[in-house]
DNA sequence: TGTACATCAGTGAACGCGCGTTCACTGATGTAC
DNA sequence: TGTACATCAGTGAACGCGCGTTCACTGATGTAC
């Protein structure tokens, strides 16, 4: 953990550091993978002296930073799932302003991969392959998004005074759809990419259609 | 395409061999390729000189068979599509005599996986990885197997005497949740797969129960 | 059937390359007094 | 403030490795006569 010589004061916690001062920083690294990853490299294909020439330094230079590769794909991994878990929480935070939280989920996650072209897109890409770590990490978000989903299907539903049946499933099926449309949709226009954010929301309005039809309660 | 020296007789259609008879054949090194092939190994980070060492030739007699790599990768897609398309075409004509083409369909998908360990889930994981060539391939069979689902969805409603909204867009969601599945199941055990499927029935289901809803036929 | 010949699948050796990793070092920075 | 010292980020050189690819070759097989 020590390997960056910044020793956090406990009195302070301000950083204090000792010894030479680092011309590069383990974040300069990690923007530096990210400048390489794209269609055609996977973080599985990274190479240390990529990485290093890209970030401007020597191949063994990188060893101050991190143990080794895998190191920092560990660290993207986990900086990508806390950029997507933001992005899940501020989509959510829009949608419960609004009148459709399918349409204007879908339309935030949309946006937001129209703008961020970093880590969600490498999220996206990365949850099928990778290493076992990075799928844990995605599916850990994955299972966040959906929890929170099926929370708010079932508030939703109550105010209007219907219920879905198994609404966890029903969550399940918005999430997948939702991700494997992100997933598709990386590399498509934004055109393209509105056209299959408007068929997911088809879909996922048949979904909350098909479970209230499935409800106990639909019969009383 | 003639690397290898068999010569097709246009008259007799028979195979005519010419000079020294290969020892090893396209198929053994794909074979080779498939042995390789797992969790870990993708098709992307198959080396020639490991193909080679599998299939016990020495590495420049690669070369006598393809072109390079990259021609053994296609050639593998091919073949893996075409076992895809089989077993689909199976599903669809087993469920075609049952009852619930949802239940069959899902379950002769599983049924598949547990059998064949070979093309199948290799096509699942690639399908989101790989070159351009694997998803197009890939692509092209969730597109027979979306537009083959469609038919059959409008001629049993038809039967039935109900009708669905948008039945390609229905065709759509199936097919991704079935395929999504597929890919989320490969390395589980059997147990977990049936609980799986059974959860992607319900979603099925939904769906046919919601586009059924917004038909607008099913308002006369 | 026998013989000379053409074909070409498979090979051993060699190449240059990029890789991860190590080593002993340099010298900038911060600390102690 | 000035000086001696400790720390350690960054480096150049070197290593062994597996890689794709080439070359000239060998010798088994099939063909022509």
């Amino acid at each position: 953990m020590d390997l960056v010589n910044n020793l956090v004061d406990e009195q302070t916690g301000k950083t204090k550091n000792v010894g030479r001062k680092a011309s590069i920083t383990k974040e300069e690294l990690i923007q530096a993978a990210l400048n390489l990853i794209g269609p055609e490299k996977s973080i599985a294909s990274l190479s240390l002296r990529e990485v290093a020439r890209e970030a401007g330094i020597a191949p063994n230079s990188f060893y101050r930073h991190f143990k080794d590769i895998d190191e920092l794909a560990i660290e993207l991994i986990t900086q990508a799932a806390t950029a997507l878990r933001s992005i899940i929480r501020q989509a959510r935070l829009e949608a419960s302003k609004q009148k459709s939280i399918i349409r204007t989920s879908v339309e935030i996650f949309i946006r937001q991969l129209d703008a961020d072209e970093g880590y969600l897109s490498l999220l996206l890409r990365e949850g099928y392959t990778g290493s076992a770590n990075f799928k844990a990490a995605v599916d850990q978000q994955l299972h966040y998004f959906q929890q929170e989903l099926q929370e708010d299907l079932i508030r939703l539903e109550h105010i209007h005074g219907t219920a879905l049946y198994r609404p966890d499933i029903v969550a399940q099926a918005i999430t997948r759809l939702v991700f494997n449309m992100g997933a598709h949709v990386i590399h498509r226009s934004h055109e393209e990419r509105m056209q299959m954010a408007e068929e997911t929301m088809i879909m996922i309005r048949m979904i909350i259609q098909g479970a209230r039809g499935m409800s106990p309660e639909h019969t009383i």
